[in-house]
DNA sequence: CTGAAAGCGCTTACAG
DNA sequence: CTGAAAGCGCTTACAG
């Protein structure tokens, strides 16, 4: 910076001016500094610039997993959001393990981001934040909701999303369910499952046939669930997946056991990926808007950034159901 | 850190020393003063580090959309990697646009990235990494290969990988063939239509019965372009497909107009989407091993930040053939 | 084995 | 409107 000063003739303050548009100089002289930033290359150096000012442009995006879908859509669109104001994420992936997870706090805090988006992982307490709170790195959480957090958090509304799914599956008639439910660890896991309870128990379906399996998140566990329905002859004609993987994998071994999906049995799941929409017959699903939430998460850290002191919000993106195929035919 | 050597009763130098792990003090000293970092909840600062030592532990990914399958699983894995030996990626979506490429290239530099891993746009030029040359920063290039760029590079064979395909619909029996290939200003879109092109060459099929069409890279385009195929009247017994998104376009559109895929019609992708093996039929693909790739660049850039100055060096992975059911039949 | 001090490249009161 | 100087939190020769 004080090569171009000397190259231009100024102060290394008023290259700083120029740089940071401070507005106090002449455009003559604005002029002059740009000519010989461009001259020397000069690429300015956002990290003694944090030191010094404490400001800094850089995010710490901490999830799961970003090779999962919903992951990557929202990874996508807030890296846009953020970008358009000129922040830039630092990515890390931290997988179910809350150990890892403080380590990456740490990390991502130690390359002096200015704020935080994560989704938490199962058993994070508030206290695991306490880090970022010390220093006022303001904190936004994301997908998985963290009871007793009370910071902010953006995420869709599992509940409601369920409830829509099991409703639909009601007004076509059925009346034996089986759900495979994700990890009952995460708030999403349980959400969807009480809401395809409540929804079946508010239509007085008796708890006889309604059957629950619990499992993780992908195509794998879709499948074991999906083999053990079966071995255990257990009656349903409508079938609930936590997502469309589960769905992918547990519809896949219905078939080979006969069943006719979207003509004797439904099968639906959550958040639309393009592999369920493929399938045949192509399966019904809630969609969960990622790239809104993505945006949505990237808007409410600037805000905080820049000194929004509004209280601790919390945002359910209101689901949407994509009826297919799989779940079209009426009982 | 000056509040931490006060603690432990020691200089700042010493505090250094120890969190960096330079052995020059006694056990005890390095217990006192880890100490006392803990009570005090001491998290280092990286960019006051770099700004002293010029080392970073931030590598820049610049990557067309992260969304897109291909790089979310590349992203994982080079993340992984990088995380294994301490760095952090600062990843931006920079699609198809050189200007942007450029400004994000700065953008990333300004945050103090130590090394770059970049997936060039078309149309880049060995001109555009002067801003990371000339401040010796590493980088890395992979999966699109650019001509006369003479820098490391990691991506799968293309050419292998068509050639695989083609040679795998010939053995089947095809001897009429179209293809719907990727944009031509990409080493991918170029390399897979060359391997078509060749294979059919070598094997004695006349151009009169070689048919290409050339778009873009999702299923939109695959669907238009099928349906130029139908309404041309085109004669054909197997397709190949940029990747399986355009697949999944075309072979939806080509079921509508009554083809029947896997019986009289093949279809073959790359990529090995988790779409195209949902499909009915499912998809024949190419798998081109975004892991590896990920493992591969972030292990070369680790190499070069490590001192390695071997020569330039491009590595392309082998493909694998996943055949399926969408092409298993002989005609 | 440990400490005092300079300096990395910026920003920011403060003075003029 | 512009400049001289201090200081952000580290690392690193250098001295002891």
């Amino acid at each position: 910076m004080s090569d171009i000063a000397k190259a231009a003739g100024v102060s290394v303050a008023t290259v700083s001016n120029t740089i940071n548009d401070t507005g106090r100089m002449t455009e003559e002289t604005k002029a002059r500094v740009k000519k010989a930033m461009q001259e020397l290359g000069f690429v300015r150096d956002y990290n003694a610039a944090k030191l010094r000012s404490g400001r800094s442009r850089l995010i710490g995006v901490l999830v799961p997993d970003i090779s999962v879908p919903f992951y990557a859509e929202f990874c996508t669109s807030l890296e846009a959001a953020l970008s358009e104001h000129g922040y830039l994420p630092v990515i890390a992936n931290v997988g179910e393990d809350t150990k890892r997870q403080q380590t990456m706090l740490e990390e991502v805090i130690g390359h002096g981001v200015a704020g935080i988006a994560i989704s938490p992982s199962a058993g994070t307490k508030r206290s695991d934040f306490e880090i970022a709170s010390t220093r006022k790195i303001p904190v936004v959480t994301f997908c998985r909701e963290i009871e007793g957090l009370a910071m902010d958090y953006i995420g869709s509304n599992n509940y409601q999303a369920a409830q829509l799914a099991t409703k639909h599956l009601l007004e076509q008639g059925h009346r034996k369910f089986a759900m495979i439910a994700g990890l009952q660890e995460t708030m999403p896991g349980r959400e969807r499952k009480r809401g395809f309870y409540d929804a079946l128990k508010a239509a007085g379906i008796p708890e006889a046939d309604i059957h629950v399996e619990v499992c993780g998140f992908d195509r794998e566990c879709g499948r074991i669930k999906a083999q053990e329905l079966i071995s255990n002859q257990t009656e349903f004609t409508a079938l609930l997946c936590h997502n469309d993987l589960v769905s992918v994998g547990a519809a896949a071994e219905l078939k080979k056991a006969g069943r006719n999906i979207g003509e004797d049995l439904a099968v639906v799941g959550f958040d639309n990926l393009p592999e369920g929409e493929a399938w045949t017959p192509a399966l019904t699903s809630v969609e969960s808007y990622p790239r809104t939430i993505g945006k949505d998460v990237a808007n409410l850290l600037i805000k905080r950034l820049d000194g929004d002191t509004a209280p601790t919000m919390t945002e359910r993106v209101e689901p949407h159901l994509l009826v297919r195929d799989s779940s079209r035919f009426q009982v």
